[in-house]
DNA sequence: AAGGCAGTGTTATAGTATAACAAGTGCGCA
DNA sequence: TGCGCACTTGTTATACTATAACACTGCCTT
């Protein structure tokens, strides 16, 4: 299974929540960071919906099984999984994804299908090179991301 | 002078106003749409500006000369000029800015200065082609953004 | 025990955006 | 002339997104 742009396509999906667990528990024990019970239940709260939440939305969930009732309890747990790497912001949705290679840092790029809203993440190095050097911009941080219609949406139209 | 990518150079902006205002009246009468009082009026705010803007920001101008205080009046005029091309959406910001070749359509990429807030807006075809053929996706629109440091911010460090 | 630190709980508020409906304007046509 | 239509604007109300600020807890260190 090529597993280069995973969103789009059937998966075993058990398998990669709980891959994503290990491997974020794993970092956290690396970085001497901690891995909470609320951190750890939106993580897996984001990998089960597998698509973009926004932060409400989480919220009601962890509402739900008593983890927590206000904004900030879900903005900063997913603050910590965004900075950690194992989740990503989507601006152009004002939502959170989980990340589908949270093994090594990346600058992601996104592709967000409007019809049945599932958002797959690709790696698209160096995208910004030439334009930046030209200019003397030296990037941080970048936001790529594609809205359009995936495959699968054509196919049934 | 290049005007590659502007933003970060000094530059004639009494004529960049006037000659982006006279490029969207032009446009407007082609394409038989209205370029009323308000849409020009918001659209020589971002020029006068020259970055990127809250809706609400632009919308406080309109007040003080009394165009309009409510935000739809705002948010209209502003969708109107993202519409056809004359100004962007900055996702990362949630703020609006001219465009800087409001001449041809294009899909624009935007580098963002954190320490001076300059917003420069550079040409970047193809940046996404090949991840989104390889999973069959159709792009419709894409958010390009890199948020970082400039030349004239980094020398003065 | 005392103090510091990280995380969580909670209140309150700030900031961003749109739905819905009323009212004005210009324009072609009966 | 006067009506209907398309478009824009004015306004109210509300929804959605996000953070500041402070109190409290548990835990580790001194
Ligand atoms: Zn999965
Ligand atoms: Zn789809
Ligand atoms: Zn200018
Ligand atoms: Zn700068």
């Amino acid at each position: 299974m090529t597993e280069q742009i995973s969103g789009f396509v059937p998966h075993d999906h058990h398998h990669c929540i709980t891959s994503a667990l290990d491997t974020a528990a794993d970092q956290c024990r690396e970085r001497g960071v901690q891995f909470t019970p609320v951190r750890k239940r939106v993580l897996e709260i984001l990998l089960e919906a597998h698509t973009a939440m926004g932060a409400y939305d989480v919220l009601a969930r962890l509402d739900a099984e008593g983890l927590g009732s206000k904004p900030p309890v879900a903005y900063r747990a997913l603050s910590f999984l965004v900075e950690q790497g194992f989740a990503h912001r989507i601006e152009k949705l004002n939502a959170f994804v989980a990340c589908s290679h949270p093994a090594a840092t990346h600058s992601p790029a996104f592709m967000i299908c409007r019809s049945c809203n599932t958002v797959a993440e690709a790696d698209m190095p160096e995208t910004f090179g030439a334009p930046a050097e030209q200019a003397g911009f030296t990037i941080e941080k970048t936001v790529i991301e594609a809205e359009g219609i995936c495959q699968n949406c054509k196919d049934s139209e």
